[in-house]
RNA sequence: CGGGGCGUAGCACAGCCAGGCAGUGCGCACGGUUUGGGACCGUGAGGUCGCAAGUUCGAAUCUUGCCGCCCCGACCA
């Protein structure tokens, strides 16, 4: 393996994809467009998971799954639906192989087509409105509060690890209401979740906002996001909460009988968070000696390098690190203790910043003589040698310290790429440079279609907590009431 | 689907122009010396040169066809 990776400023792409496959998150499949999720980056999607799902708990929902095959004919009812995900479907004709009767291998058999083609979930609206039908006839059956863990396949043109591939993971929540007002409430209570997880776990400060029509999720009346500024300047969507009104309702005909005794249409919510978050997770914190992981996230939180020149050594700092182990443990900290002899400790020391565990310890015999141990962070890459005594609660403060580090540094660098921008002079010049750009906008289709073809920029939200503040827009000199914040995105 | 590039050891690649024993680095195996920031020496294993046909005494190298992958564009979380 050869030493270092390319730098970000050098070629910001090629250092992604580096850390990717050298961190050993992912790489790519025999299978065009999919990825193999290695352990490591596994390992970090089960954290998120976890920390999601139990948020989705705490605010009442229930998981379960539904089937990955979806009719065409369930796919084709919402129209607006349909034809957003046409486009990408992988579809299913046959259920049987045979052996080729003109040599090697298998054919299809073509008497195994099937009736109706199955498609493999770009999503599950369908599958679970067509459920929904059955489970609801009185006000008293709603809300429907469920949420799965599933794979999806979208049949992406160009694919990258992690931010786009053909098949990829996620979470789809899918909630029926009684009323209008409760399903908006659960949409926005949603996003919260999303941002919470973003700014809390990811350390990533994220703004909240409202899709233009033309970047709405096909199907919704309205789409609330999450968007992230990424190192290079890029937006990145980071998760989604879709307020699909009764368009579902409507088209699986799932009505129920309210306390007025009239039949009624059920409202609808859908939210999903992907994979994609790990991309977002390298390109938010990482540096050019590799991967950064904010502490709540990282599957190792601490590592325990030995080093010794003599193999009789190694018992005695074992010895001496067992019961700090123990206490970090304790704690609810994750402690590796590398002990493979096989590597230097400087081999370690690079291996574990490209896997971006936040905090390691180094321990020799000279550390054993004086009672020290040295503490080495992450993010930073500083370290310094304290006593061992108390260094289990020192350590647990610092995990804390580096997780809230990372957050006001990706704060701060958003803050400064935020630019408010009110000629279209300055937006063109801006664009080019990344970051956020606040400016006016007349809240027309063409002006976006029109700003989108000359500077590849797009509306990537209109933020909830923006004020009302007369302006013209940047691009037509129109009348506009508040901005809007663009960028350039993944 | 349009434009460009590439298929040679597990990985990264050289060799091809000008046909003549299939190579280098990393990794891997074994032995020894090493170990506070990616150690070193020695020995060794590992290949249908993408596939097929053709030209030739002889093809990784030349010709034709096919297959696959990557990059750039249109589409997208």
């Amino acid at each position: 393996m050869s030493k270092g990776i390319p730098t970000r400023e050098e070629d910001y792409s090629a250092w992604y994809n580096e850390i990717v496959k050298r961190a050993g998150l992912a790489e790519n499949s025999p299978i065009r467009g999919c990825m193999i999720i290695k352990p490591y980056g596994y390992a970090i999607w089960e954290k998120m998971q976890k920390a999601l799902d139990d948020m989705f708990k705490a605010t009442g929902h229930e998981n379960a799954y539904f089937p990955l095959f979806v009719p065409k004919s369930f796919l084709e009812k919402e129209e607006e639906h349909a034809e957003g995900f046409a486009k990408e479907c992988a579809v299913v004709t046959h259920y049987r192989l045979k052996a080729n009767p003109d040599g090697k291998g298998l054919v299809i058999d073509e008497d195994s087509e099937l009736e109706e083609p199955l498609i493999i979930r770009p999503t599950s609206e369908t599958v679970i409105w067509n459920a929904y039908k059955n489970w609801v006839q009185s006000w008293r059956d709603l809300p429907i509060l469920i949420n799965q863990w599933a794979n999806v396949v979208r049949w992406e043109m160009r694919t990258r690890l992690f931010l786009r591939t053909a098949e990829f993971l996620w979470q789809e929540g899918h909630t029926a209401h009684a009323t209008e007002l409760e399903a908006i409430e659960e949409t926005e209570r949603m996003l919260g979740v999303y941002s919470t997880f973003a700014e809390e776990w990811m350390a990533m400060p994220v703004i909240q906002g409202l899709k233009t029509a033309s970047e709405r999720f096909a199907g919704a009346v309205e789409t609330y996001c999450i968007e992230a500024l990424m190192q290079d300047g890029k937006a990145l969507q980071s998760g989604t909460s879709h307020f699909l009104g009764q368009n579902f309702a409507k088209v699986f005909d799932v009505k129920f009988v309210n306390q007025e005794n009239e039949q009624t249409y059920a409202w609808a919510t859908s939210w999903g968070l992907s994979t994609r978050m790990i991309g977002a997770l390298i390109m938010a914190h990482s540096d050019d000696k590799g991967l950064v992981l904010p502490p709540k996230l990282a599957p190792i939180q601490v590592v325990i390098v030995p080093i010794y020149r003599d193999e009789a050594d190694l018992p005695k700092i074992a010895e001496k690190v067992a019961p700090i182990i123990s206490e970090l443990n304790s704690k609810g900290i994750s402690v590796k203790f590398d002990d493979d002899d096989k590597y230097k400790p400087g081999w370690k020391f690079a291996e574990y910043e490209l896997k971006g565990v936040p905090v390691r310890l180094g321990i020799g015999m000279r550390d054993l003589e004086n009672g020290t141990i040295e503490v080495a962070r992450r993010d930073e890459l500083t370290k310094e040698t304290l006593p061992m005594e108390g260094i289990a609660e020192y350590i647990s403060g610092l995990l804390d310290k580096i997780q809230q580090n990372l957050y006001d540094r990706a704060l701060k660098f958003r803050e400064e790429n935020t630019f408010s921008v009110d000629t279209w002079e300055d937006f063109k010049e801006r664009v080019e440079k990344g970051g956020f750009i606040s400016a006016h906008w007349d809240g027309t289709d063409e002006t976006e279609e029109a700003i989108k073809n000359e500077t590849k920029a797009t509306i990537r939200c209109i933020p909830l907590n923006s004020i009302e503040e007369v302006g013209e827009c940047v691009y037509s000199g129109k009348p506009s009431a508040k901005r809007v914040v663009f960028a350039k995105a993944y």
